[in-house]
RNA sequence: UGGGAUGUCGUCUAACGGUAGGACAGCGGACUCUGGAUCCGUACGUGGGGGUUCAAAUCCUCCCAUCCCAGCCA
């Protein structure tokens, strides 16, 4: 990937690798990125991603991508490859360094019957809720489990007898003896292992006991050799757990666990759940839809992977729980898009234009700068003629104050091509214009005058005659909340869907080079917005999507009055 | 009312006892064959009260607010 010019800009986690780095506790940081593959990655991966593996990149370490499978009923290969593709379409890679707690099942159990032999694991009959109750409460200790002084021998018997698929679900159950009374609920002997006969998408049927979570997490981090175990602050809390796994075991290194705030981000949700919520009831079309903040989403949307990146830089990371707004992306968005899209005219709800004095049957045609940003993007040449496409909303009746635009009387510049004068309206029936009649200046030709008369407004079109018919997909903000976390009560997060999230035309009117673009292929409709063309579009049927709109200088204008 | 954390412009984030800075959003202007881009200018902030200090966002103290935790999920 690209090298990033800009200055990095210090945090508390940079800090702290600093420091590491200068005393001498690690030559080398070696970071990692944990997914569970029981979901499609989201934007809020995305910040973790660019943070893990923008570390090593930038301290000359490494990052692991390691799978946190250990959780079969939940886990699937599926998911195991839409993260990969993700991350590597992030800009990421993870080289050899692909792993997978399930790899480490075999080691965990070990360590396992060492804590037991160590007198710090017992074997545990009670069943879930017994545990709860045995739990206490955030201000009521717990009680010990009647079962947390058996023999280190009956322990170790019945741990091997649960592997060896003796016990049902829920019968039985390993848990750490820490401390019931702990005030840190993590600590009041908590589960490590626990039954589950379910095939593992990895391991298949051999196993039917599966580690926990902090069991699994902190112990895989040592086995690899993390030295930095980013992760959000909902963790906090099991740090505790983290480390007393690690002190009572002999571990190869000893990884540092540092909590930092999860993303938000305006307008849109988070939760796995919520965005499986989403997909299930149809609310959106899938776990791609462009709607979606999930890395599959935003790449369908059209969201190059640059600016993803460019977001994670600036939105920085920090400990305090923070809602980012949904503007700063796509201001990356488009000032990605600004550099590297090619600038094509589209009309997304044409009207008929026609030059009166412009010859019948005759076509000519322009040079057109493909992208004024980037000399090396060249020119293409566009083809001109008597009835062309403009935007209804470029043409106003009864123009308010400021307009440039055509409306009667008034000259615009067709962009690249010829100044017009509109001279006639006709409507239908139901007043309705369904064409405007205008006249050229021949002596404007290419979009300048030898008298060098000013004209405000330029306006783009396309050739009646050569226009290809496109499918647009307009895309806006999933929800009318700007603070998802602030749903009332029993509400879901459909009920605050935005009606207006997706708007499709199908009669646009498109340059006639453009139907041959490549799936995926960004660009600029000049003066409209950066478009995409989507995983539909074929050049029989055009389809494109709206990744972002241009910013709006004459909307902001209205909007104050 | 147990424990863990966090409060800096509207938003995100720097500053680590020594001029509160940047970015986005905003506002004003210049320029423009995209009302885009670009350029210039501008406003806006340390949750509150005490204290230590020549000097406090930073250290101490009390208060307030917000977030997280009672899965055999991660």
């Amino acid at each position: 990937m690209e090298n990033s010019e800009k200055p990095v800009v210090s945090n508390f986690i940079r800090t702290i690798i600093d420091r590491d780095l200068e005393s001498g506790k690690h030559k080398k940081i070696v970071t990692r990125f944990p997914p569970e593959p029981n979901g499609y990655l989201h934007i809020g991966h995305a910040k973790s991603i660019c943070l893990n593996f923008g570390l090593a990149r930038d301290y000359g370490g490494v990052c692991h991508l390691r799978f946190d499978d250990t959780n079969p009923i939940k886990e699937d290969l599926e998911y195991v490859q839409s993260i990969m593709e993700d991350v590597r379409w992030l800009g990421f890679d993870w080289g050899d360094n692909l792993f997978y707690a399930s790899d480490y099942f075999e080691q965990l159990y070990e360590f396992a019957e060492m804590l037991i032999q160590k007198g710090l694991a017992f074997v545990c009959d009670l069943c879930q809720e017994e545990i709860r109750e045995y739990r206490g409460t955030l201000t009521v200790p717990g009680k010990n489990s009647p079962w947390r002084e058996r023999s280190i021998e009956e322990n170790l018997d019945l741990f091997r007898r649960m592997r060896a698929g003796e016990f049902e679900e829920g019968e039985k159950s390993l848990r750490a003896k820490i401390d019931m009374a702990s005030p840190n609920l993590n600590m009041r002997d908590p589960v490590i292992y626990r039954i589950k006969k379910a095939e593992h998408h990895r391991t298949g049927e051999k196993w039917v006991i599966y580690p926990m979570y902090d069991y699994t997490h902190s112990l895989s981090d040592a086995i690899e050799c993390i030295t930095h175990s980013l992760c959000t602050l909902e963790f906090e809390d099991h740090r505790p757990l983290y480390e007393w796994c690690l002190h009572n075991l002999p571990v190869p290194s000893y990884p540092q666990q540092i909590e930092f705030a999860r993303l938000n981000l305006s307008h849109t949700v988070m939760s796995k759940r919520m965005l499986l919520d989403l997909v299930k009831n149809n609310v959106v079309q899938g776990w791609d839809d462009p709607r979606m903040p999930t890395i599959a989403g935003m790449r369908r949307r059209g969201f190059p992977p640059a600016a993803i990146r460019d977001f994670a830089d600036r939105i920085g990371v920090a400990k305090a729980s923070s809602l980012v707004d949904f503007e700063l992306l796509q201001f990356c968005v488009r000032e990605d898009l600004n550099q590297n899209a090619k600038r094509v005219m589209a009309v997304l709800d044409p009207i008929l234009l026609t030059i009166e004095n412009y010859p019948e049957n005759s076509f000519e045609e322009f040079e057109a700068i493909n992208n004024p940003e980037d000399p090396d993007a060249g020119t293409r040449m566009i083809p001109f003629g008597k009835q062309l496409y403009i935007e209804r909303e470029d043409f106003a009746e009864e123009p308010p104050k400021g307009w440039f635009r055509l409306s009667p009387g008034a000259e615009v510049r067709l962009k690249h091509a010829y100044y017009v004068t509109c001279k006639e309206v006709i409507k239908d029936a139901q007043g309705k214009i369904t064409e405007i009649i205008c006249t050229h200046d021949p002596q404007s030709r290419g979009g300048s005058t030898p008298d060098k008369r000013r004209v405000k407004g330029t306006i783009h079109w396309v050739s009646a005659a050569h226009a290809a018919d496109a499918e647009v997909r307009l895309y806006e903000q999933l929800f009318t909340l700007a603070d998802m976390s602030e749903m009332e009560e029993g509400k879901a997060p459909e009920d605050y869907m935005n009606p207006e999230s997706l708007k499709v035309l199908t009669h646009c009117k498109i340059e006639p080079s453009l139907a041959s673009a490549e799936k995926g292929e960004r660009f600029q409709f000049l003066r409209q917005g950066y478009f995409c063309a989507d995983l539909d579009h074929s050049p029989e049927k055009p389809v494109f999507n709206r990744i972002v709109t241009l910013k709006d200088g004459w909307a902001r204008q209205q909007r104050k009055q």
